[in-house]
DNA sequence: TCTGGGGTCCTAGGACCC
DNA sequence: TCTGGGGTCCTAGGACCC
């Protein structure tokens, strides 16, 4: 989907369309507020110059989408909101808004499995689709199709999405960026050398920044580039698994198929604080944090239908190091209090001297609730508890 | 006032078992 | 003096993705 979140919200407020718009922050932009001012006017009827503007912006924030006005400033996802601030302050912001993100998900999904079925999740805003066995699937390299979807999810969402299309999911991924927005592409075999090599390495799917600077180390920097050296290098530079899959990517192969189901391996709830908290000083404002996030993983498992083995603590230091702790109890839970007992005992093996900017509560090892191993969890959960404990944070 | 939140997968060492 | 070899599970960290 292009721009997914950013265009949600321009189908909510139109007077914004063409202007640079940034999605993400949250807590502390001023948002609500300005729009409260207008709330005897439709949404669409609110005036462009009320909305405000990143140069306000005050807060921790990533963005999570740029509109393409915005990008043109440099503004992209995953940048810092008080650095985009400075790329393009006239920007305005809004706050994602994921009840929403997530009704348009399940529109675009359900539109596109009606006229193919076999369709593998990727998030909220991308799916691999196999055309194999759809009718037509193959007309014009599977262009018939592609614009078929293309329209369909147009009509029913009023949103666009970029297509790629090429024999396998490593190459329709990369074929899916030539066109943006609303484009098709497509990629034969045959195209690899042509369409494929001159492109960064940094465009495969799973190089990311680190494999990027080896890579970059050893003088590689098209994907061309790692396809013109032997596997035995590679497999010597990166290790066999690495190696062979490099030597594969580049030259575009990849069998994976795709998967249409697949079950949960973890759920997990964090948050970063508005400012940097400690453990000692900062006590009853991270234990009711950390008492919240328990109840949210309990209440997300609950939901879900899960129950996990695996209960586990993360925390983010001012100096950005990340430490995990984990630990595995004998049956497995869904329930917020247990989680709260053994999440805080994790706590206890973890440099509480540092300030802290993250707090993370993760239960892993899922069960399905209601499978036979979650009939005996029913049972042992009434089992006697150890005694109450205070835990760190003194809950 | 750099750097969100929710995930998956991989690696590597150690415990433990046969 | 010499101390197997496989296998599985657990834990911590890290790379990567949307």
């Amino acid at each position: 989907m292009d721009a997914f979140f950013a265009s949600v919200e321009l189908l909510r407020y139109p007077q914004l369309r063409g202007l640079p718009v940034v999605i993400g922050g949250g807590r502390r932009s001023v948002d609500d507020a300005v729009l409260q001012a207008h709330a005897d006017l439709p949404l669409s009827e609110i005036p462009a110059a009320a909305f405000p503007l990143l140069r306000d912006y005050v807060g921790r924030g990533v963005i999570t989408t740029a509109t393409y006005p915005a990008r043109q400033f440099g503004v992209g996802s995953a940048m810092g909101m008080m650095k985009a601030a400075k790329l393009c302050p006239q920007a305005i912001v809004l706050p994602v808004d994921f009840d929403e993100v997530r009704r348009f998900s399940r529109l675009f999904k359900s539109t596109i499995a009606e006229i193919a079925p076999v369709v593998e999740d990727r998030g909220i805003d991308e799916v691999y689709i196999d055309f194999t066995d759809v009718p037509g699937g193959q007309r014009e390299g599977g262009r018939v199709l592609a614009r078929l979807i293309q329209r369909a999810i147009f009509e029913r969402t009023g949103l666009t999405c970029s297509l790629g299309v090429a024999p396998n999911k490593l190459v329709a991924k990369m074929a899916s960026e030539f066109n943006k927005p609303n484009g098709i592409s497509i990629v034969y075999e045959a195209d690899i050398a042509s369409k494929i090599w001159p492109l960064p390495a940094r465009k495969i799917n799973g190089i990311g920044p680190k494999t990027d600077a080896r890579l970059a180390g050893l003088h590689l920097h098209t994907i061309g580039d790692i396809a013109a050296q032997p596997l035995d290098w590679l497999i010597d530079n990166f290790g066999s698994g690495t190696g062979q899959w490099l030597h594969d990517a580049a030259w575009g192969r990849d069998d994976r198929p795709v998967v249409t189901e697949s079950e949960p391996v973890s759920m997990s709830r964090e948050t970063t604080f508005e400012r940097d908290l400690h453990a000692v000083r900062d006590r009853a404002e991270l234990g009711e944090v950390f008492t919240q996030l328990c109840l949210q993983v309990a209440a997300d498992l609950q939901r879900k239908g899960y129950a996990g083995k695996t209960i586990g603590i993360k925390l983010r230091y001012d100096d950005f190091r990340t430490a995990t702790r984990d630990s595995t109890i004998e049956y497995a839970t869904a329930d917020a209090a247990t989680i709260r007992r053994v999440a805080g005992q994790c706590l206890k093996r973890v440099d509480l001297g540092r300030r802290l900017r993250l707090l993370g509560v993760r239960v892993g090892k899922l069960v399905k609730a209601g499978a036979a191993d979650a009939t005996a969890t029913a049972v042992r959960v009434q089992e006697p508890q150890p005694a109450w404990t205070p835990d760190l944070f003194g809950q």
